[in-house]
DNA sequence: AATGAATGAGACTTCATTCAT
DNA sequence: CATGAATGAAGTCTCATTCAT
C-alpha cells in the first residue's frame, strides 16, 4: 500500500486487507474476547505509534493490552495478522466517516464534487493522521494485499466513472490518465500537508482544500 | 525522507544523508577497499530490491557481496550506515542525472520550467525505482536525516523562489503554498507513475509529463 | 570488590551487589522460574570454576543449565547481571553462615575475639573457595558494585568500632590504620591459605588459625 | 598469579610467564624492531591502564602502536604473548628497583631485615600501580604461569631460608608456615594500601611500613 | 480460555589472526 | 619487513511462536 491507498481506500474501496492466515482466529464474538481482541488492537496502534514498528513486539503488544502472549495468538495467528486488523480497523473508521458524504457526489458538477472529494479526503487524514503515517509505512511490509496495481486501478475507475458520467462538463480527455492524475494528486496534497502539519487550523485547511480544488477543476475543465 | 525526498534533491538540494556515526569508517581508497565496498552496497541494493528490507541481514548482505561479515563492519560501523550510503549512492546518481538541468530552467518561462521539472523528474524516478521506493520506505527506519519537516521546507522555497521570480507570469497567489501545492503534485504523480508501471514506454511518459505540465501550469497561471 | 570484600562481607556487610540494571528481570516467584533460575545459577558458577570467565557464554552457561539462552535473558538483562547474581548468592550464603557468630564476638576480649574472626574467616572461604577466587577476580568487571573504597571504608570501620570499645585493651594507636592492617593481614592469610590450598585439613586449619591469632593479637597488645 | 606474586617476585624470584607460544618470535636485535616492540609494549600497557582489559584488542593496540596489527604479529605470535610480555617488563622493573637491597638484608637482623623488605615491597607497588593492579587481576587470563602453588612455594622458602639463618633472633616457629603468614601479610598490606591510595604521601607510607614492620617482627619474636 | 515460561533461530557485532601486496 | 584488508568463529541479545499448566 502506497501513501495512495488510503485516501482510496476512503474514496469508495472495500478493504481486503485479509486474506487466508491473516484473519482473526475465532469471530471474537464473546463479550470477553471483544474486549480482548480491542485492547490487543488499541495497544498495537499505540506502540506503532509512540514507539515505532521496531518496538512493536508481540511480547510488548500483549503487556501493554494487559493481556498474555498466548492470548494474543489466541486471537491473532500470527503478528502480521495483528498489524493486518489495525489496518482493517483504521480502514473501518475511514470508509465509516466518509461513506456517505462521497455517495452525494456522484451526482454534483464538477467543481462541488472535486471540492466535496478534497474536504472528505482531508478529514480521513486527519482521523488518525500519524497512525494512518505508519500503517501506510509498514503496509508494504505486512504484505499479502493484493497486487497494489490492481488494488489501485480498481480505484481510480471509480473516479473515472464519475468523469465519464459528467463527460460534457470537462474537456476532452484520457479519462483512465486523468482520474490517475486527480486521485494522486490529491492524496499527495492531503497526506503531506496533514502529515507536515502544515494544515493543522481549520483556516489552512479551507486555504488547501480551495488551492486542490482549483488544482483538480482547473486541469479537469482546461 | 518522505516519497517526497528524492524528487526535492533532483530539484536541486544538496544530499545530506551523512552524519556522524553513518559514515564509511575508511575513505576506502584502495582499490581493493573500493572493490569490497561497491559490492557491499550493490549487494545491499538488490536483496533491498529482491527481497525486502527484513531479509537484509549483514551476514546475507556480506554473503551476497562475496564477502566477509568483518569486512562489512571493516567500511560501515552499523547496518544503518550501510542503508545509509546506499541511500547516499542512490542519491548521488539522481543528482548527477538532473543538476545541470534544473539549473537551466530558472531562466524559463513558466510553462517550459514546468515541463522540464516533470520531465527531470520522470528520468530521475526511473533510474531504479523499485531501489528508490525502498528506500523511500526505509529512510524513516534509517532515520538520521536532518527533521524531514526542515529538509523539505528549504527544497519546497527552491521553487517557491523560482515564483517569485517569474511572478508577473502566475495569477496572484500565496507562494508558498503553491510552491507545495506544485512540487509536492508533480513528485507524487512521477513517483506513482513510476511505481506501479503506468510509464516505462516513452509514449505513456510523454503523456504523463503533458498531463503533469498542464495540471501545474493551468494551477499557476489560473 | 577486590580479595578483601568478601570476607569483609562475611565480617558484617550488608550485600549490595544490586543496581539498575543488574537486577534479574522478575522476581520469579513461580516454581518452574525458580528452577530455571537455579539451573542459570549453577551452571554459571561451575562454569566459572571449571572452564573461567571466558567460556562463560551465555549460550554455553544456558546449555549447561538445560535451558534455552531465551530463558537466561527472560531472567537477567544481561551477562553481567547474571555474574552479579551468583555474587549475590554466594555472599548470602557467607552472611547465613557467618552473621551471629560474628555478633557475640563484639563483647569478647581481644585474643577471643580475633580468634573468632579468624574462624570465621576460614570457614567462610572454605564454602566455596574456588567460586570465592573467581567471583573476586571478576568483580571488577562486572563493576556495579559502590566504589570499592567507600564500601570498604564503611567495613574496617566496622573492626574499627570494635577497637575503640576495647580501646583499653590495647596499645596506643591510630584506630583506622590498625583495623586496616588486621583485617587486610586476616582476609589475606585466610583467602591465600585456603586458595593454595594449604589449609584443607582441619589440623592445619587450627595451625593458621592460631598464627594469625598470635599475629594480630601480637600486634595489637604490643 | 594471585595479587600475591608481583612482590614475591620483587623477593627474588625469577619471571617465569614465558612459555612456548609466549615468546617474541624474534629476539628484536635491530633498532627498528626494538622501537616497534617498545611501542606494542608501552601501547598495551597504557590501554590495558586507561581502558580495560576489554578494550585491549589487537587491532587497538596497534593502532595505539601506530603500527599495523601485522606488525604486530610479526613480534608477538598471540595477544596472550603480548601481555605476557607487557608482565614480564613490568617484573623486570619491579627487580631492578628491589634486587640489590634485598641482596643486603640477607644479613640483617630481623627487625631491620623486615623493615627493609616492608619498605622494598612499598617503593615496588609504587612503581605502576595501576598497571600493578590490572596485570594482577589479568594474569589468571594469561594463564600459562607454571602451577601458581608450585611458583609461590618456591618464593615463600626465599624468606623461609632467610628465616632458618636467624633462627636463634626468632621464637621457635614452623618456619613454613611463618614465611607464607610474613610473605602474605606484608604483600597484602602493600598491595591493598598502594591500590586504595591510603598510602600516597611519604608519612603515611612511613606509618605503614612502621605497622607492617611491627606486626611481622612482632609475629616473629613474639 | 488464559497464562506466561520456554524455545531457538537468527540478528548484529567484535576481534584474534592470516595473507596478498 | 610492513601493511591493512579480509576472514569467520563466536558472543550477546531479541522476538515470534509454542506449550504445559
Amino acid at each position: 500500500m502506497s501513501d495512495q491507498s488510503l485516501l482510496i481506500l476512503a474514496f469508495g474501496a472495500e478493504i481486503v486487507a485479509r486474506k487466508m492466515h491473516t484473519n482473526p482466529r475465532k469471530s471474537a464474538s464473546q463479550k470477553r474476547s471483544r474486549a480482548t481482541v480491542d485492547a490487543l488492537l488499541e495497544a498495537t496502534a499505540r506502540i506503532l505509534i509512540r514507539e515505532g514498528f521496531d518496538k512493536a513486539s508481540t511480547n510488548h503488544i500483549a503487556a501493554v493490552a494487559g493481556v498474555s502472549v498466548g492470548s494474543l495468538y489466541q486471537y491473532f495467528p500470527s503478528k502480521e495478522a495483528l498489524v493486518a486488523a489495525v489496518i482493517d480497523r483504521h480502514s473501518q473508521e475511514l470508509m465509516q466517516t466518509v461513506r456517505g458524504e462521497l455517495a452525494e457526489a456522484v451526482n454534483l458538477p464538477i467543481d462541488e464534487a472535486v471540492r466535496k472529494l478534497v474536504t472528505v479526503a482531508v478529514k480521513a487524514h486527519r482521523i488518525d493522521p500519524k497512525l494512518h503515517h505508519v500503517l501506510a509505512e509498514q503496509i508494504p511490509r505486512v504484505g499479502r494485499l493484493e497486487n497494489a496495481a490492481t488494488f489501485n486501478r480498481q480505484n481510480y475507475s471509480l473516479f473515472e466513472a464519475y468523469l465519464e458520467r459528467h463527460r460534457e462538463e470537462i474537456r476532452p480527455v484520457d479519462l483512465g490518465l486523468a482520474a490517475f492524475v486527480c486521485v494522486t494528486s490529491i492524496e499527495a496534497l492531503t497526506h503531506t500537508a496533514v502529515l507536515h502539519r502544515k494544515v493543522v487550523a481549520g483556516e489552512a485547511a479551507e486555504a488547501l482544500v480551495e488551492e486542490a480544488t482549483r488544482l483538480v477543476v482547473g486541469y479537469l475543465t482546461g
